[in-house]
This record gives structure tokens, sequence and C-alpha cells, in this order.
DNA sequence: GCCATACTATGGTGATCACCATAGATACGT
DNA sequence: ACGTATCTATGGTGATCACCATAGTATGGC
């Protein structure tokens, strides 16, 4: 039962890395394989059902770093709305600074290709949208924010994010994390309503 | 020099659309084709240069008409700002619905697909970003913002507006323009800094 | 030593991809 | 009616797509 190569660890990290850069569609089995060093010949065999089985523990990962990503600030921040939220921005401006704005997000990415996926997939990248949020929407409630703030907070927060990789990744510069952050900790997550 | 035929504006037509939906590496030439009703005897006729040809004229005419749209809610709300915010979103939002949710940005599909791209095709789309955020950012102007706060906030609000996209195909839903409107007309565009 | 499990190599399947060469059809100005 | 420009049909190119059948090797427990 124990694993005895890495092959498969090696395949999933380089098709996560691929999926954010070129999409899912555009991304082949073959460039994965190339790309991770992993063996073409026993793909079916840690991968049975295929590239959806591939995407899927893709995202599952992805998302999991993310999550954990959201949690560490929001433990640094605790009670501090303002400074939660420039520090979700600085830290995302700075992941994409250090891949010289080539990486997308790759929830992002699979959701604008939603023609291409089955329900499974899309479930879990509905799945990795929400548990983000609520990560975020419980930071605002223990600043004092009410239920619905909270949510409405988190869900403006999340979707801003998203919109900024985007934006960024065209122009090459984390301008635009920087305008959001400047606008939204000014008014948005501002103590007092 | 007169056109005898609309296929050429059909293919156009048909090409915004799905690559609106599917993202522009996932469609391809045949389906456009077949779904626009155009022969596929002429295409190369009419687009010299390809898919990529296509795709040009297709951002073009998405730009053109997504910026008729912007410029004609700044005019509605001269010298509000909320109003206006509130109704980009409302627009924004209404367009989905409409689409049952199917409708993405084209300017953010292809934006996710930039490894996918040529050099003019990504300027286009950026442009087009480039553009929309302008006429925002004069909208503020108007409102009596300074230069640095309209751009700012105009920067934000297409970036919020992106990332919403993303989220409502998800999640089939509007609520994320209406929490998207609602944190930003009480705190983004509120008439006083 | 033996066998089961874990893993890999090889060589293909048919389908679809963007693209193009050649030829034929249609319609317009003059 | 003749020539030219606009448009379309046909049939194909080689490349790549995801996927798989078959066979083989390596490694562990017993």
């Amino acid at each position: 039962m124990t694993r005895k190569t890495d092959a498969r660890a090696r395949a999933i990290a380089t098709a996560v890395r691929l999926f954010r850069i070129q999409g899912y569609t555009a991304t082949g089995l073959t460039q994965i394989l190339e790309e991770s060093g992993a063996p073409k010949g026993s793909f079916y065999f840690h991968f049975p059902r295929g590239k959806t089985q591939l995407a899927e523990e893709a995202i599952d990962h992805y998302v999991e770093a993310r999550i954990a990503v959201l949690r560490n600030i929001s433990a640094d921040t605790t009670g501090d709305a303002l400074g939660f939220t420039r520090q979700i921005f600085s830290t995302f401006a700075a992941e994409m600074v250090a891949s010289d704005f080539q990486y997308g997000c790759l929830m992002q990415n699979l959701a604008n290709e939603l023609a291409a996926l089955d329900f499974e997939l899309t479930k879990r990248v509905a799945h990795g949208f929400a548990e983000s949020t609520e990560v975020i929407a419980d930071h605002f409630k223990g600043c004092g924010f009410g239920l619905a703030r909270a949510s409405s907070t988190a869900a403006a927060l999340v979707a801003a994010l998203e919109g900024a990789r985007t934006i960024a990744r065209l122009e090459r510069t984390p301008a635009i994390f920087e305008a959001l952050a400047d606008v939204s900790v000014q008014r948005w997550a501002a103590p007092k309503a």
C-alpha cells in the first residue's frame, strides 16, 4: 500500500502549476508528464479516471494551500479587520510578483472553463470559493462585524482578490492590489459602519 | 468592396459568444463555423490570419460594446458616484441572469489564457481593461473625486466586477453583485473621504 | 524462492486541432 | 457579355488530443 515513487505527487504539482499558468483545456497530459519527469507509462495506473481525476486532486491541493494561507493571516491579525485585509492583499500581491505574474488562481481558471468540467470538478471549485469566503467571514465576525456584514464583506473581498489577479497578470504590476487595499481598508473594513 | 454576405459578422458574433462561455483554447474553429452557420470553405478568405485574427476582431467588438454600456450608465448618473456604482453592478448582474450565468467576460477569459495568446491579442485585452477603467475614473472625477482617488476607485471597481463574474457563474446567483454593491456603495464611492 | 503488488515501456486507437491548396460558384460594374 | 472581386466546396495536411491494451520490470512480504 505504501508509495514507492513520487511520480504521482510530481504529476499533481506540475498540473497545479500548468493549470494556473495556461488553464485546464490548454494544458495537455503530455506536457504535464514531460515537465514533471513522471513516466508516461504509468499515468493511468496512478490516475485511472484520467485528466479529470488529476484535476480533482490538483484543485484539492490548491484549495488546501490557499485555506492554510488565509488561516495563517487570520491568526496573525486577530481582531484587526484592517490589518487582516491589508495583509491578504499584500500576500497575494507578493505571490504574483514572485512568480513574475505568470500564475493565476486555479479555482478562477477552472471556473472560467466550466463548460469543459464535469459535475464533480465544478463542485470542488465552488467548494473552494465557499471555504475561502467562510474563513474570511469568520475573521470579520471575530472583529465584531455583524453576521450579514461579515459575510458580504468577505464575499466582496474574495471577488476583488480574483479580479485583481486577472488584472495584475495583464499589467504585470501589483498596482491593482495596492489600489484595492487603499480603497478597501479605508472604506470596507472600517471598524464602524 | 461592399460585403455580400454576413458570414463574416456571424462568425465574429459566434466567436464572442463561445469564447465567453468556453474560453479561447477550448473553442474550436469548427464549432464556431457550425454554430454560426458560416461556411467552412471561406473562413480563411475572411480571416487570412486564422483564429488569431478572429479573436482580435471578437475582442474589439466586445470591448466596444462594453465601453458603450459604461458610457451610457455614466451619462445616466452624472455627478452621482453612488448611483453610478450601483447601476454598474445591477446592469452586470442582470446580464448574467439573462444568460443564465453562462457568459463570462471575454477580456477576463483571454487574460487567463495569456500563454496561448500572441502579443497583439494580449495588447488588445490590456487596452480593453485600461479603457474600461478610464471611463469609470472619468465619471468619478466628474463627481468631485481627486485624481488619485478616482483612479484607484475605478481600478478597484473593475477588478471587483471581474471577480464577481467568476463567482456568479459558479454560484449561479447574482448574490455576489449585491454584496459588492452594498459594500461598495456604502464605503467606496461615498461622496466624502 | 515465490507471488502479489506497485510501477513502467511500447505502440498504438480514433478524434480533433488549426490550416491550406485547388477549384468552382456567384454577383457586380461597366 | 465579360472581367473582376467576393465568396464557397472539397479534400486534404501533419500535429496533437485523451486514452488504452499489452507486456514487462521492480520490490516488498512470507
